[in-house]
RNA sequence: GGCGCCGUACCCAAGUGGCUAAGGGAGCAGUCUGCAAAACUGCGAUGCGGCGGUUCGAACCCGCCCGGCGCCUCCA
């Protein structure tokens, strides 16, 4: 299998799942590989500037010609020397001097350079890419928390080394998804994917997705999340409530807008605090509880009587603020035909899953049952559907609806 | 050994000097309902890992300690 192969196969693995999980994809995603007259050109640069040495057939980035080395990560060159834990390369001026260009061994792949063939180092085509895709300064750097040091701290070394501008104004470093408190890792043996949690899931992939979203932002995102079934469904739970809102909002009603004064202020306010919330450094916990508050209001106002247009002005606008964070986008959270026919964990529930049809055959013969008052055989059937965990909710007018 | 992140109610989780410590989930009670579900109303931390200190005032600042996690290495 050719490295071009391997590499199609496992970024085509990543749109699948990023796309159920409602990520959208880049506008730009540019390859190392397609960027060595940068990198090459990038080093040169360095080294002119006296801030590269060569030795042999690499080339190493020089930490103490930078005084500003460690800032990002707070570190100083003499604690990271004295916490080296492995031999270092002697013919590294400073323990602590990292790669920008690698001579191969034979057999590896190589690309031509001024100082022979050889491969980028690592980090160096990160800065070499944002130079090239957003200039020598650009506004936001991403990563995971772990790329502090050594990668951003060497991204921000060699770029400022080589232009002696800013790098990246802001960097943003996420927390890690943890199990049960632990990193999660292959040797701990607690490792899984989310392609796992979606083919273990008992909902849909849409409805999966959501709440996977919700659940990773129920969280500020510098925090530590921990996963576990458990939370997960707290957020479907969190989730179930916004949508048993959009379906009562969707009911025509008569009542005329007693309290659409009252909505209006609350989605104003709410709007006001969303906002605020994701201008504080991204604080999508609070964004969701200004969410939630509003959630509360409009169920409130409906007890009080909201008029037809409140209340596709109430949808529209939890479609508006949850278009930020990629929630609330479904109309409905139906189960269509896609239910999968999946067995869950325990016994009792790996019955087969109903089709739409048989659901509503069921629910047909439930009212017709309610009607003619026979209410042992209509609790009967609605035991029957909430063993296969389907939930009816009767409405005012004698007709049910019902969800999984 | 160095550096960093985290420790807030039963669970999840905001808040980082001053209004009653957000919000969600679970729970209990009530209203509604044939029964449910949903919704609504009410209940829940005199206290924010512990101990000191600074301050008129601290979950929030400082110090020490305890606990969990991560980074400090080749590779990404």
């Amino acid at each position: 299998m050719s490295c071009e192969q391997v590499t199609t196969t496992y970024i085509n693995a990543y749109y699948e799942d990023m796309e159920k999980l409602g990520v959208r994809r880049a506008t730009l995603e540019p390859r190392a590989t397609e960027h060595i007259a940068d990198i090459v050109r990038l080093v040169d640069t360095l080294l002119t500037k006296g801030m590269a040495y060569r030795v042999d057939g690499d080339v190493y980035f020089q930490v103490d010609r930078y005084p500003a080395y460690g800032r990002l990560s707070k570190r100083n060159l003499d604690d990271l020397q004295a916490g080296a834990r492995v031999d270092v390369d002697e013919r590294k001026r400073h323990p602590m001097d990292f790669a920008l260009w690698k001579g191969s061994r034979p057999g590896e792949p190589s690309w031509d350079s001024p100082w022979g063939p050889g491969r980028p180092g690592w980090h160096i085509e990160c800065s070499a890419m944002a130079m090239r895709h957003l200039g020598e300064t650009f506004d936001i750097h991403g990563g995971g928390m772990d790329l502090i040091f050594p990668h951003h701290e060497n991204e921000i070394a060699q770029s400022c080394g080589a232009t002696d501008k800013e790098f990246a104004r802001y960097w943003v470093h996420n927390g890690f998804v943890q199990i049960n408190h632990e990193k999660m890792s292959k040797s701990l043996g607690n490792f899984f994917t989310i392609r796992e949690i979606f083919q273990q899931s008992e909902w849909p992939d849409t409805v999966t997705g959501e709440m996977m979203r919700y659940f990773l932002l129920s969280t500020h995102y510098r925090g530590p999340l921990d996963f576990s079934d458990q939370s997960l469904k707290e957020a479907k739970s969190a989730l179930n409530g916004f949508y048993d809102l959009f379906e009562r909002l969707n009911e025509s009603d008569p009542s005329h807008g007693a309290a659409d004064q009252l909505l209006q202020e609350a989605t104003v306010r709410t709007r006001t605090a969303f906002v605020a919330a994701m201008e504080d450094d991204l604080n999508t916990p609070n964004a969701l509880a200004a969410l939630q508050t509003l959630r509360g209001e409009a169920n409130k106002a409906l007890e009080a009587g909201l008029s037809g247009e409140m209340r596709r002005m109430v949808r529209q606008e939890f479609r508006a603020l949850g278009v930020v964070l990629g929630l609330l986008q479904t109309d409905t959270w139906r189960f269509k035909g896609q239910v999968p026919q999946r067995a869950s964990g325990d016994a009792e529930s790996t019955a087969k899953t109903l089709s739409d049809e048989e659901i509503a055959v069921k629910l047909a013969a439930r009212l017709a049952a309610k009607k003619s008052k026979n209410y042992t055989l209509a609790d009967q059937l609605r035991a029957e559907l909430a063993s296969h965990g389907i939930t009816i909710e009767d409405r005012p007018d004698g007709t049910s609806r019902w969800k999984r």
